[in-house]
DNA sequence: AGCAAAAAGCAACATAGTTGCAAAATCTTG
DNA sequence: CAAGATTTTGCAACTATGTTGCTTTTTGCT
C-alpha cells in the first residue's frame, strides 16, 4: 500500500531533518517542511503562506524560512524578477555551508522552478583578475511535464 | 583635455540613446542614464533613488527604469538575494528584445554587480524533455579592483 | 508662441519584510 | 511526568517596496 506509506514517511523525515539541524520539532516547521516534500518544485514565501492556509502567522513563515536557510535544510534561489524561491537541499548541505551546484530551471509555462539536481553548474572562463567562489545558473524555457 | 570631455560625451550619448528609443528628453532620465553611463557596475532602484538625491519622485525612477528595460536601454540581472539590479545594454538590445548572453559577476567585498560583456553564457545539457530558451548565470566572488 | 501629447508629481493604497515583546509551546532534567 | 529554563510563536507596530489614478507640468511639434 504505497499511498498510505507516504505520509508516515514525510513525518519520519521531517522529525530526523529538524532533530539533525537541532531545531526543535514545530507544528509550523512540520508543516512548512511537508509542503517541501510534497511539492517537487520550489516555493516562494508567498506559495507557502497561501499553502499553508491561515494557519501561521506570517512573521512565523519568515523566521522558519530562514532558519531552514541557516542550518542548509533550504536553499534560496535566484529569479529574474525579485521573488526569492526556497527548495530543498538535496545532500551534504549543514549550517551556514551550501553545497548547490546545480543547475535551476524556471518554467514559463507552469511557472515552477525546479532543482535539476544532475546537471552540474559549468565551470566559467572569467577575466584576469575575477576570482570566482560560486556559480549561479537558471535556465528557462518549458519543463517536461508542459509540452 | 580628456577630463572636460567625458561630461558633453555622455550628454550626446544620453540625447541619441533616447531619441533612437523614441522617448522624449526629460531631465529624470538624463539624469539616470548619466547615472548609468557613470558608474561601470549596475545599480538597483534604492541606489537610483540614493544617487539621484531629493531630485525625483520615487514613482518616476520606476517608470523611468520601466520604460528603460522595454526599450531596450538597459536590463534586469537575477540576484540571490531580492533586490533587482539593473545595467545598460551594450549593443543591439530593442524595444521588447534583449539580448544580453553574457555572464554577471557580483562581487563579495564592494558588492557591486558588473556584465562580463565578453563572456558568453554557455550552453546548458539539460534532461531529456526539458526546452532552454535562455541561460541567465550569475557568478559571484571577488572582482579585480577588490583584491 | 500655442497646442497636443507625454511625463512628472502627488496622494492614496497595496504588498513585502522587520523588530520588540508577551504568551505559548517545546525541551530538559530530576 | 512535572517544573523550570529555553525556544518559538503571534501580535502589533513599523519600515520599505511597489502600484494606481489623477492633476499639473514639461516636452515635442507646428
Ligand atoms: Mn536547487
Ligand atoms: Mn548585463
Ligand atoms: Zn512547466
Ligand atoms: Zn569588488
Amino acid at each position: 500500500m504505497p499511498a498510505k506509506d507516504t505520509l508516515p514517511d514525510f513525518e519520519e523525515k521531517i522529525a530526523s531533518l529538524l532533530k539533525k539541524s537541532h531545531l526543535s520539532v514545530t507544528e509550523s516547521r512540520r508543516k512548512i517542511l511537508h509542503l517541501f516534500l510534497e511539492h517537487a518544485g520550489a516555493l516562494s514565501h508567498g506559495d507557502i503562506e497561501r499553502k499553508a492556509g491561515e494557519k501561521f502567522d506570517r512573521v512565523t513563515v519568515y523566521r522558519t524560512l530562514q532558519a531552514f536557510v541557516e542550518k542548509g535544510i533550504i536553499h534560496t534561489i535566484p529569479t529574474a524578477d525579485n521573488s526569492i524561491r526556497y527548495a530543498l537541499c538535496k545532500d551534504d548541505c549543514s549550517a551556514g555551508h551550501h553545497h548547490d551546484h546545480h543547475v535551476h530551471f524556471l518554467c514559463h509555462r507552469c511557472n515552477n522552478t525546479y532543482c535539476l539536481d544532475d546537471v552540474v553548474t559549468p565551470d566559467i572562463k572569467l577575466p584576469r583578475g575575477y576570482v570566482a567562489e560560486q556559480v549561479e545558473v537558471l535556465v528557462e524555457g518549458v519543463c517536461k511535464n508542459c509540452r
